[in-house]
RNA sequence: GGAAGUUUAGCUCAGUUGGUAGAGUCCCUGCCUUACAAGCAGGUUGUCAUAGGUUCGAGUCCUAUAACUUCCACCA
């Protein structure tokens, strides 16, 4: 038998789960069952592999799925991943850009085929890697956000939303990246703070008397100037408001307008109005009827408008002018200024804001119906502080930019008619013009966001549109579990999709899952290098050590640090578990016949680790239902340890090695029962391991059985017990300070009237503490006394000795009883305490001095 | 400019409704005891960030401060 255990069999298991259908919910076996649990998986990106934020989001839905399985739930987990439109283009494109291609030299067809072979790669080889993590979920409802019913339900929400006129197309200022040469909703920019420059600029009056200086951190746009604006306030400008001046290099008059919305004290007061390339200016243009003019190609360089900075970059442009203008001696000066600028959350590049002709979904109504699923409680999100975030976006959210001029998405089913301009939504191919009956029909070329099918995931997956009896039994689902960054792009829209087309909130509670950083501190990402790879890490230590490290310690929604060296730690647990099992097995192996108990024959041993396991399941079940996954995972760890482990395997093992054939059956029959119960208990953390050594002791699947159950809980015996185990911790103390080899047998003297306690105790404390006779008569010779919480008890000292020793322990331990003695006193001499403290408390407290004072008494009679 | 989170033993972190501070690891001591040396038994280690307040009693509630982290935000 081998000495530690190696992971090894997981695939196997895992295919042995598969085969006989054990992630498939009881209803499509047509088992009748009561409560549904269901489970969406956020679909991961098709763009590469899953890494270790996606083991820890995956793991804790494995867990809660289990778990509720093995609580009798009628139990779906679908899985699925995301076409992730323009992410995946990025890459698609990267990888174009090795073979000296480009998606426009490849056309549109042989791009999307390029893309389908990138799904089938990438896609495939994520579903593998959720597989050998041990994810339970059914493979057979497996989506696909391309796929053709989630096409179906995109269609037919795109639809149902444009003829209730929720999704319009418009001429509107929008985030444009000129890598990906595509719109961006708000939610796509990143916005990062870099140092810049704040540059002054003298516009000439155009009749030629001085000129008024604007400052601005984008000279470059300045050939879109449509105006400059000031404050109707600012006393400065008050006479200068209506006059005319001249855009530098353009040559060009505009008018000096007021206007609210610029602050005095910012630069100099007077700021060029760009609309066409600035969301606030496009405000202020429109405000005062000028018409935004764009200097912009849609790959960043300047266009005609620019004059001879035509076809220069952004960046160049501005060098360019900025010293042209200083030639002209037209900067009145150069301030360092940091700004915040906006970039494309994919590729990174700074974004334009741009005008361009989009679509887009109004989103007022839908985010009023969102917040009131927080605020009724309807909806929860664990923890409660994300709520706040949640809000706070939905309360200022402006309509939703749809449309990417991307390939790779969902075509938007809007078709034109060429002849007479009609615009048709249709779900269906549309060739003829219903107006003006022309065949001249093109379709939009544009796709849709990714997250417009993302946010109908919750339906889509369960088969909408049509109307299926998954929809019926786990729609709304249970709880989703995602990152907190995802909140904006997907569960908000989430829940506004779902609120809006199926008319519930699509999931009760939202989990949200920490993110993982190193063992430094830092988030793990490509460009840092720290990323732990999780199949690496399943290759090298199984997925079960992965699993539970991520749980083991990674407080309720924390960001948490992870690390290899983290998983050597807690697979020791892991280990430790593995070798109970050999132990048990090694019992069984030397014991006849059936191993049946009778709940009467429980022996004091077995009642308290039976209390000590109702207790532990009690705790469990209260923390997985209220989703403290690491809670729970702490205290099934400290049972399995300290309270069986530890203490009953060696409390009971006087009785499994008992020569007596019966008492020996019986000790371990209960060892087994209490064995399997930890398994059941650990099972939805560490499935593998569990699966595995469960296949030694019983037929049939342990994901299968019914969750941990205890015999029962008994308080006098769980006392008792408790009492002895504090007394062979005492007795092992003293055997150590005085340096009493284990071999050493000593007599143990107590009380007459303890005697039916110790007696109880006598068999394991001759066999843990050797401990070979108890007398209940005080011997002539001199004792050493110590009281415990089974009484007062002694040794011989004549067969511990050593004088100074003894002395020393007992000042050190007379200082500790003297120290918390001061502190009860303080406390019950209190009259204020006294009247106000609640009484049990109380109580208790006066027992424990009683008991403390007897301890200081014996200590002294003992040190005289 | 708003908002949130974190601050507890050398390190990594628990601490559920206020009731004399916990785990793992590290370190020290003794054990290769017939499940496990990836182990067993025992031990040391804390102005619970700082300053106030509420309370009989505060790591826990309130207020302010500091440091770190994160999110949101159009101030040219």
């Amino acid at each position: 038998m081998e000495k530690n255990f190696e992971p090894k069999k997981e695939a196997e298991i895992y295919k042995r789960w598969v085969d006989n259908g054990l992630f498939k919910p009881k209803s499509d076996k047509g088992i009748k069952t009561g409560e549904s649990f269901s489970i969406i998986m956020p679909p991961p990106n098709i763009t590469g592999q899953l890494h270790i934020g996606h083991a820890l989001n995956n793991t804790m839905q494995d867990v809660l799925t289990r778990y509720n399985r093995m609580q009798g739930k009628n139990c779906l987990w679908v899985p699925g991943t995301d076409h992730a439109s323009i992410a995946t283009e990025v890459k698609i494109i990267e990888a174009l850009k090795k073979e000296g291609l480009t998606k426009e030299k490849l056309g549109r067809d042989e791009f999307l085929k390029r893309a389908w072979a990138w799904n089938d790669k990438f896609g495939g080889r994520i579903k593998t890697q959720l597989k050998s993590l041990g994810c339970s979920c059914d493979w057979d409802r497996c989506a696909f956000t391309m796929d053709e019913p989630r096409q179906k339900a995109v269609l037919k929400v795109f639809k149902q939303l444009y003829d209730e006129g929720l999704i319009y197309r418009g001429n509107k200022i929008i985030n444009w990246c000129p890598c990906c040469k595509t719109a961006l909703s708000d939610a796509e920019v990143d916005h990062v703070d870099e140092s810049g420059f704040l540059w002054h600029i003298r516009y000439p009056y155009a009749d030629g008397n001085g000129y008024l200086v604007v400052a601005t951190t984008r000279p470059e746009t300045l050939f879109g100037d449509v105006c400059v604006a000031v404050n109707p306030e600012d006393k400065r400008y008050a006479d200068k408001i209506g006059k005319m001046v001249i855009l530098p290099t353009v040559n060009k008059e505009i008018p000096v307008v007021s206007d609210s919305y610029v602050e005095k004290d910012f630069g100099t007061g007077a700021v060029k109005i760009t609309p066409a390339h600035d969301p606030n200016d496009y405000e202020v243009g429109k405000r005062h009827n000028l018409s935004p003019i764009c200097v912009m190609n849609d790959d960043g360089t300047m266009n005609e408008l620019a004059g001879v900075y035509n076809g220069l970059t952004r960046e160049d442009c501005r060098k360019k002018l900025i010293e042209d203008l200083k030639k002209a001696n037209l900067i009145e000066k150069i301030e360092p200024y940091t700004i915040s600028k906006g970039h494309c959350y994919r590729c990174h590049t700074v974004v334009e804001p741009m005008i361009s002709k989009q679509w887009f979904m109004d989103m007022n109504e839908m985010a009023k119906v969102a917040l009131k699923a927080v605020d009724s409680g309807e909806l929860k999100i664990i923890p409660n502080r994300v709520e706040k975030i949640y809000r706070n976006w939905l309360i200022n959210i402006k309509d939703w930019c749809i449309s990417r001029q991307l390939w790779w998405g969902h075509r938007i089913p809007a078709y034109y008619c060429d002849d007479c301009g009609n615009t048709m939504v249709s779900e269906n191919n549309v060739t003829k013009c219903n107006k003006c009956g022309s065949n001249h029909i093109h379709q939009e070329e544009d796709v849709l966001d990714t997250w417009f099918s993302s946010a109908l995931w919750p339906f889509s997956t369960l088969g909408y549109p049509e109307k299926t009896k998954d929809l019926e039994d786990f729609f709304p689902t249970t709880t989703l579990v995602t990152a907190q960054d995802i909140i904006f792009f997907w569960v908000a829209r989430m829940v506004m999709l779902s609120t809006k087309i199926m008319g519930k909130v699509p999931f009760k509670n939202v989990l949200i899952n920490g993110i993982v950083r190193d063992d430094e501190g830092k988030k793990m990402s490509k460009s840092s290098n720290n990323g732990v790879d999780p199949i690496e890490i399943i290759d090298k230590y199984g997925a079960d050590s992965l699993r539970f490290s991520l749980l083991l310690g990674n407080g309720t929604c924390n960001d948490f640090r992870f690390s290899e060296t983290k998983i050597l730690e807690d697979r020791k647990f892991i280990n430790k578990v593995w070798n109970a099992g050999k132990f048990l097995e090694l019992c069984i192996s030397q014991t006849e016949g059936e191993l049946n108990f009778e709940k009467t024959d429980l022996n004091v041993f077995d009642k308290w680790i039976y209390s000590k396991l109702d207790a532990a399941i009690s705790d469990v079940v209260k923390f997985m239902n209220q989703l403290d996954i690491n809670m729970a995972v702490s205290r099934i760890y400290n049972f399995v340890w300290d309270e069986f482990c530890d203490n009953y395997v060696e409390l009971t093992k006087p009785y499994v090695y008992s020569e007596n054939k019966e008492e020996r059956r019986h000790a371990v029959a209960i060892l087994k029962d209490v064995y399997i119960n930890i398994l059941k208990l650990l099972h939805p953390i560490i499935p593998f391991i569990t699966e595995d050594i469960y296949s030694n002791f019983a037929s049939g699947f342990l994901m299968e059985q019914s969750y941990a159950t205890s015999v029962g809980k008994f308080k006098q015996e769980k006392k008792l017990v408790d009492k002895i185990i504090s007394t062979i911790k005492k007795i092992r103390e003293i055997r150590l300070i005085y340096n009493v080899v284990p071999s050493k047998k000593l007599t143990l003297i107590a009380n007459a009237n303890d005697k039916p306690s110790v007696t109880k105790a006598e068999l394991v404390l001759s066999k843990m503490v050797n401990i070979e006779k108890v007398i209940y008569v005080k011997p002539a010779e001199e004792t050493i006394d110590f009281v415990t919480e089974i009484g007062e008890l002694g040794l011989l000292k004549s067969e511990v000795i050593d004088k100074e020793k003894e002395k020393e322990k007992l000042t050190k331990e007379l200082e500790a009883v003297d120290k918390e003695i001061e502190v009860l006193k303080v406390r019950l001499d209190n009259p204020n305490f006294m009247t106000k403290a609640p009484k049990n408390l109380i109580d208790e407290l006066k027992a424990r001095f009683e008991y403390l004072s007897n301890s200081k008494k014996a200590i002294e009679a003992k040190l005289k």
